[in-house]
DNA sequence: TGTACATCAGTGAACGCGCGTTCACTGATGTAC
DNA sequence: TGTACATCAGTGAACGCGCGTTCACTGATGTAC
């Protein structure tokens, strides 16, 4: 009468969990030098194994890489609750509603400094996100950047700060002008600029999004 | 009493032009691949010459991709220029200003999407810009993608549309909002989306930019 | 509890690929006398 | 005007590199009896 062991449950078996390893290895390569550092044969070096191996746990590279983008994004989403969790509970609702707005800006930007070589491995990597991957993608709340960024802007809209009538695409709008000051310190023009410029920048974007949108 | 014959005027030799040949080939690598897909070998290849007679010409393949990023930032103002040359003279100060801005970007958002893997060549290639490579940067009207927005900048103060206070860091603030569509629309998460969709999308991100700024 | 067996994670060796770059050269051209 | 010569744009061959991926294997492990 034994019961069926759950096929899954092996857990470890000789190098340990090599599939989380060679993750573990790309994020580092993709922290060091973004999407085009996530090199298959490199992450194996790291891991201690041999090239070919990594095809017991990933059909390509592209494959892995798609791995380590989840990783990277569900980086970005906790970079933003943890800025909504600094937020005073208790302020009117429209206050704290524009406030989870900005917070949620401000974590995008500060990831996007902080990590640019994950944040580019997370918004500049080739072809979407497959739809295997995406659960990974989710912070420790559940919800994937974008996720919160939607739940935000709804909040604004019950709060009464946002018309409900512009409420559609309003996601598109306030991610373009993040993503676009992020991409310009990261990669662009704006690449030398100090942490104190780059905060007073970020605040002023904000500021045309909170007032623009 | 011969007149020392100016060194640099020889013109063609051999090939004819193949520093401009290599640049021509270049360009047409960058439109349909990115800045990655400039590659030196291939460009000797279409320009019918051996690998190696690249370096008569430039000292190495990131030298040959500074020229065509010049080249392709040329295009994105003659982009700019021609939507603003489209714009009714006559109207009020403050109208033709508002109006210089939204040319500006629309024309940015235009050559983005009608020219990806050029736009990309300009804007998310690897490191600044040259100092030697930068004229060569410039549209028709002599002025880069840069120095056009920030002309109708100077004129939105100058009709009172922009408090003079806001001037400083505007380009930055602006720029970030239509570049960050434009990444999102060629590389992102907004790939699929088609004309119309796009157009309405940048409309909305104008309006935010004019009234937030 | 002990033994035979099937599984399959990791090995070892090799592949073809295209790249950027270096070297010593050659031969048509422009120039000096 | 004619001839010798220096220049230097393009040639031909080769280099080392690291990559992703395929193949047939081996041997420790978990499992069935």
């Amino acid at each position: 009468m034994a019961v069926r062991a759950p096929p899954a449950a092996r857990g470890t078996y000789r190098h340990g969990d090599l599939r989380r390893a060679l993750i573990e290895a790309g994020i580092a390569l993709a922290r060091a030098g973004g999407p085009d550092a996530v090199v298959l044969r490199e992450a194996t070096r790291r891991a201690g194994v041999v090239p070919n191996a990594a095809y017991r746990h990933f059909a390509s590279r592209l494959d892995l890489l798609q791995a380590v983008r989840a990783a990277a994004l569900a980086r970005v989403a906790d970079a933003m609750e943890s800025e909504l969790a600094k937020l005073r509970r208790g302020r009117r609702p429209a206050d704290f509603a524009r406030a989870s707005l900005r917070a949620v800006g401000t974590g995008y930007l500060r990831f996007a400094a902080a990590e640019s070589g994950l944040f580019r491995t997370a918004f500049v990597a080739p072809g979407p996100l497959s739809a295997a991957a995406l659960p990974a993608a989710a912070g420790p709340g559940g919800l994937n950047p974008f996720e919160l960024l939607g739940a935000a802007l709804d909040r604004m809209v019950e709060a009464g700060v946002l018309a409900r009538a512009r409420r559609a695409d309003a996601e598109y709008i306030a991610w373009s002008a993040v993503h676009g000051l992020a991409m310009l310190v990261i990669d662009g023009p704006l690449r030398g600029l100090g942490p104190a410029a780059r905060r007073r920048l970020g605040r002023r974007l904000l500021d045309m999004v909170e007032n623009g949108l």
